[in-house]
DNA sequence: GTAGAAGTTCACCGATCGGTATACCTACGA
DNA sequence: TCGTAGGTATACCGATCGGTGAACTTCTAC
């Protein structure tokens, strides 16, 4: 999983059809011939460079996972306290979600691929694990006294906010708040 | 909005098929031939039943918000203790998604309909707001300092539990816990 | 005894689905 | 100068999509 991937132009073009077109309006609902039709190109070029949708799919996803990971890799860099950096993943939601209403591509993605055989069903679950394993470090390194579970909770806060997004409620400031306070005053009460 | 749906036999094995159908594999991946096969029907007397395939989906939608606000009631019900009363759709929670890795129904068919106009759109974002004023309710009942503020945390808790389903991991009883620490830290002692 | 609702059978519709075949054009580096 | 990679244009494939037309059966209620 090491490659850069080299794109042509026309390749590049596709990908950012593929990726407007699959977030907004979902991935089943769209067809090739209008991601080639959007992104100026014909069907052959394509899959001359994708070779199916399946793997089409497969890249929107993991170019977009990769794009992700490094605005939160960045958000976590710029804290200098470390129980600061526990929650600074959900600065970069903040970012990350704009005028964004459509929810999170993962969890959207995963809902129209039940299939983990499927390539693009992994690349969306492992999206959510490796959030999950940043928040656990950053826990432990903060020196909380549950990490793992704290880390858990915050996911769950984190997929929370993301999850009503379609709806006409802000939610964002609030979650983080609540992130934070959960940070701050360690994991709470063990049953 | 007030019909009971009559349904025949035959229009009662159609939204059955449809729900196992929709929930698992996806609205759009799902063809009406593949419903009327698995009802043991006619397409013709799917189209005679519910008309189009969209009428479908928001039938299939609303049974199912019928059915979970009703497990919803009776868990609230259930409950002699008003501050307990504001967590128990977390423990309805527990119930309703027994073996389910699919995630929330509602907000898989968000993710595959975007169009506001949808009548199914509607459905499963009235779902979300009905439970938001829901945890309002009962929060103002339990009697807390800020109700909205609280149920907006409560439901941003449920969601996130719901989303993060299809991932190999147990979060339904962490949440339930922090739920609970929340009321409970943010209501005046009873009595 | 008969009307009407519910359901069946089966053929059919145009559109779109993901994917392929063939042939041609063009810029560029050896 | 020539091969080749990247791209275009166009036509095509079988399958499936949501949806319809028309005639026939079966059961039930008035």
């Amino acid at each position: 999983m090491q490659e850069a991937q080299p794109m042509s132009p026309a390749g590049r073009r596709i990908a950012a059809a593929a990726e407007e077109l699959f977030y907004n309006r979902g991935i089943t609902a769209v067809g090739v011939d209008l991601i080639a039709e959007r992104s100026g190109v014909t069907k052959r070029t394509l899959y001359n460079q994708f070779g199916s949708k399946d793997r089409l799919v497969a890249v929107y996803l993991a170019e977009r996972d990769r794009r992700w990971r490094s605005l939160v890799r960045a958000a976590v860099d710029a804290c200098d306290d470390p129980l600061e950096a526990v929650t600074a993943p959900f600065e970069a939601l903040w970012t990350w979600s704009g005028a964004n209403t459509r929810g999170c591509a993962f969890i959207n993605a995963l809902a129209e691929i039940p299939d983990p055989a499927h390539p693009a069903h992994r690349i969306a679950a492992d999206q959510k694990l490796w959030l999950l394993n940043l928040f656990e470090e950053l826990a432990a390194a903060a020196g909380g006294p549950a990490p793992a579970a704290l880390a858990t909770r915050l996911l769950v806060l984190h997929e929370g906010a993301l999850a009503v997004q379609p709806l006409p409620i802000d939610v964002l400031a609030q979650t983080a708040d609540l992130a934070r306070a959960l940070v701050r005053s360690g994991a709470p009460p063990r049953r």
